[in-house]
RNA sequence: GGCGGGUUGCCCGAGCGGCCAAUGGGAGCGGACUGUAAAUCCGUCGGCGUAGCCUUCGAAGGUUCGAAUCCUUCACCCGCCA
């Protein structure tokens, strides 16, 4: 377990510091006691993602270690938009904006601890921006802000071809402002982000200084890659979500099974409260011998564990060894082949009379987007029905394909399955 | 406010009256190899009743036998000038 001085050593380990203010100063400032730190979240859609979860996460290593978490929920920031290289964000409505506050805080209170004396408390930027005049917000906020520095910045000077809004261009006032006042309010000293607030969190540091000859804290965690050099977390179904209404636990499960090899321990000191010793241990192994999926088992394990909770968890597991495991569909009892094709998605569809074609069976289970799509994929052979290729688009499978409990298996690809209950 | 440029499929981007469901690249999807990795190669990539039909090229009208391509109006974006 980390303490108040080493969760700096621990964070650094797991290679979650991409940037920060004075190392050595940060360094000190954690081992003077319990810090108040905070991490923001904007609310631009109604969960959080793989990328909010480093920041989660972190923000719980250091609660572990006895720091005090400030949770930001930015009602306003997210009525606003950070500058993206993507272009000028469409805005979202009031309601909306203020749904999604609700549904984040939601997902972020499971992580933490709101007892003890170092609780987590939850604060939304909204509070005091709102009432905030706009001439009291020029003369005490925008006054610390030189154009030219702004100018200067490098998510702005990137947008100054496409454009960009006042609206974009100010949202680091408004961070900077969050900073200034939970200091002041709550005494926070640190404020963390990704790599990309990294402006962001600068900025706010300096604020506290020009304003309160104040001293905070900063840094940041890196942005993940692929070996590519391509962003992480996506999947078919869009991002990777934690909302299991918006991506089934099992499809998450499934998502860190099927990591590349060579982020393996990268991912594990990240998302992981696994120990030190237990992800070298696994590093080696997976290193030896990559094809048992040791470390990729691992992480998934433990991700979805964090996120959907343990027992959930088990039941994806038994599920992929179900379908995955390279027996006999044939073999499994209709139970497990129920808990299993449940896990994995599945829709029911008449056995008699009114009978659909593989065609309509892939559409129908969502394996493919339109009939088009599910007979290219048929020509394509990538279409199995209970581990058996499909040639035949006109084939209507009936109870004699059906394995028991009245259960075909379709799959499209190598991991796209998903069940159909003939009733 | 004036003038000029632009708005094309998931993204970027060609096309500038018929040969356009629309070149090319990326992403995605499938196959081969393997380990439910990576890399590579091949195929595919609007919809449907698939040798045919339907709906697409910012929106609405119009010209024409025929329009993504020409005209008009509107919306939005970019630039220059005021």
């Amino acid at each position: 377990m980390s303490t108040h001085a080493n969760v700096l050593d621990d964070l650094e380990w797991r290679g979650l510091i991409a940037n920060s203010t004075d190392r050595d100063a940060l360094h000190s400032h954690l081992g003077s006691g319990s810090v108040r730190y905070y991490v923001g979240f904007d609310p631009t859609a109604p969960s959080l993602h793989m990328g909010h979860l480093v920041q989660v996460l972190t923000a719980r290593r250091l609660q572990e270690a006895g720091h005090t978490p400030y949770l930001l929920v930015g009602g306003a920031t997210g009525l606003i938009g950070d500058p993206r290289d993507s272009g000028e964000r469409t805005l979202n409505a009031l309601d909306t904006v203020k749904e999604w506050v609700d549904k984040v805080r939601g997902q972020l209170e499971p992580f933490l601890s709101f007892e003890g004396p170092n609780a987590a408390t939850m604060v939304n930027n909204y509070d005091w921006t709102a009432s905030l005049s706009t001439i009291d917000f020029l003369r005490d906020i925008g006054k610390h802000f030189p154009v030219n520095r702004m100018l200067a910045r490098d998510t702005v000077r990137r947008r100054l071809d496409s454009g960009i809004s006042y609206t974009e261009f100010s949202y680091v006032l408004l961070q900077s402002m969050d900073f200034l006042n939970l200091h002041r309010d709550h005494g926070v000293t640190l404020q963390f982000g990704g790599s990309d607030q990294w402006g962001n969190l600068t900025a706010g540091a300096d604020l506290i200084r020009r304003v309160e000859q104040g001293h905070a804290h900063a840094f940041s965690t890196p942005l993940l890659t692929k070996s590519d050099g391509t962003k992480y977390g996506k999947t078919e179904g869009g991002a990777l979500w934690l909302d299991p209404e918006m991506l089934s636990p099992y499809a998450f499960y499934q998502f860190w099974l099927n990591v590349e090899d060579a982020k393996i321990g990268e991912l594990l000191r990240v998302f992981t409260f696994l120990s030190h010793d237990e992800i070298t241990d696994l590093e080696a192994r997976s290193a030896e011998k990559p094809f048992l999926r040791l470390g990729q088992k691992a992480l998934a394990r433990e991700v979805t564990s964090l996120v959907h909770g343990s027992e959930e968890t088990d039941r994806i597991e038994a599920a992929s060894a179900a379908l995955f495991g390279g027996g006999d569909l044939r073999a499994l009892p209709g139970t497990t082949l129920a808990a299993a094709l449940v896990e994995a998605g599945s829709v029911t569809a008449p056995a008699g009379d009114g009978r659909l074609g593989v065609v309509d069976l892939l559409v129908e289970t969502g394996l493919a987007k339109s009939k088009g799509e599910a007979r290219r994929t048929i020509s394509e052979g990538g279409a199995y029905l209970n581990n058996e290729r499909v040639t035949d688009a006109d084939l209507v499978p009936g109870p004699d394909d059906a394995l028991d409990g009245g259960w075909l298996v379709l799959r499209r690809g190598k991991k796209n399955l998903a069940g159909v209950q003939l009733v």
